[in-house]
DNA sequence: GTCCATCTGTCAGGTTCATGTAAGCCCGAG
DNA sequence: CTCGGGCTTACATGAACCTGACAGATGGAC
């Protein structure tokens, strides 16, 4: 499996391959954002590991384009800069996970099998889906890059439906997640919030469907 | 999905359909060989649950029936016997699957779709034409890797059509399939979920066809 | 404490849509 | 050409679903 390095400190980035090496993957290294476009342009990588300070511009601007363009590639961005800022940018700009310096190489490792294992989007910590981003951990919500509040229901009925985008979700299902087993409802609550969720998506412009599956369930996916 | 349930005992008949709903599958209810026989004979059953114990006879004679005609139905044996002789019997006479009373839901839906997946038998996890795939387990259609979403009636007619592609498959199986055993139609059903399904694939280009063998029934194949 | 805003679950009325039936047209076989 | 099966469209029906409104709950500001 062999991964791209995007770090401008060089012994920094022979340090990481290496402990990637001991851990099994290969990886190619580049110290820059144009370098970095492309390499992943011409090779097709497992996933991408992502400094943010390069000398030519902000990582940043690399997994936006990538995501942009609809590119799936599993990004962990790895910076100096360990602030809750920059941390809610990384994962605003489609990060699947992120790690501040200085780290442990057993932790980089953990979490960039944790991103490569995760089952579609099953796992990550960050859900994305045309201009729709959620951070799972944050339970926050950007469209467009853009943060958006919504309720706490509404929020939860976004995340299951999120994590099976392009497949049903029995309404059953989106039930459970919200109340747990505990909580039963006599009621036709999940309706209630999918319709709400549908008006706050549409009147923050995000370019999202949640289909409705009659007798079955929803399953959400890109606009058009 | 349809199973034929065959149990004597009502209210046990009753959990396990419940149970098998609950994990997405439909059943049909018998409680004497003589229905099964019926049955099977006249619907076109995914797998049958069988009890041995059964107030007209041996459950494993029904069995022992089928493999004889060389059906190849997925068979999950089900009785309070459960020793090891009674367990060599069934597998014998041709099950699939062995389990003794009682058994957990659980295990029962576990071994069920281990057999249901078994390479070499009539059914898998999902099935390709062209460039449409079919999930049976969520019946969740895919054209050009895109979910499409088309109604349930329509959808059981596409996966027997599937199931049976390139084979002719009898009108009157098609309706079996759709109804199970209770429901009857007065009318030219089939003939117009046909139509619609032909309408819809057509309008999310699907390359596949069905051809009409007049007097016998339809056949799916790819396009061209 | 009070006030206000928001969140939550329930309900009711209205709407949409899958479904089964029927009717008329089409078309292939003979 | 005739016949009969097949195709397609239209339609009625009821279930499933949507959504605005409401009232109680919650929680923050003061």
């Amino acid at each position: 499996m062999r991964l791209l390095i995007v770090e401008d400190n060089v012994e920094l980035s022979k340090l990481v391959a290496s402990g990637l090496s001991a851990a099994g993957y290969e990886s190619d290294i580049v110290g820059s954002t144009a370098e970095a476009r492309e390499a992943v342009h011409n090779v097709s990588y497992a996933a991408m590991i992502l400094d943010l300070g390069l000398p030519d511009g902000d990582g940043l601007s690399v997994l936006r384009e990538l995501r942009r363009q609809m590119e799936p590639l599993p990004v962990l961005v790895l910076t100096a800069r360990g602030g809750v800022q920059d941390r809610v940018n990384g994962l605003r700009s489609g990060a699947d996970d992120y790690l501040a310096k200085p780290f442990a190489m057993e932790e980089l490792v953990a979490r960039l099998e944790a991103i490569l294992r995760r089952p579609g989007q099953l796992l990550g910590r960050s859900l994305h889906l045309a201009n729709l981003v959620y951070d799972t951990e944050s339970r926050q919500i950007f469209i467009d890059d853009k943060p958006r509040i919504i309720s706490s229901r509404e929020t939860s009925v976004l995340e299951i439906l999120l994590r099976r985008q392009g497949r049903v979700v029995p309404k059953k299902n989106v039930e459970d997640h919200i109340f747990g087993l505990d909580g039963e409802v006599a009621s036709n609550a999940v309706e209630v919030y999918v319709s709400r969720l549908r008006k706050q998506l549409a009147e923050h412009g995000a370019k999202v469907v949640i289909h409705t599956i009659r007798g079955v369930g929803y399953m959400m996916a890109e606009e058009k």
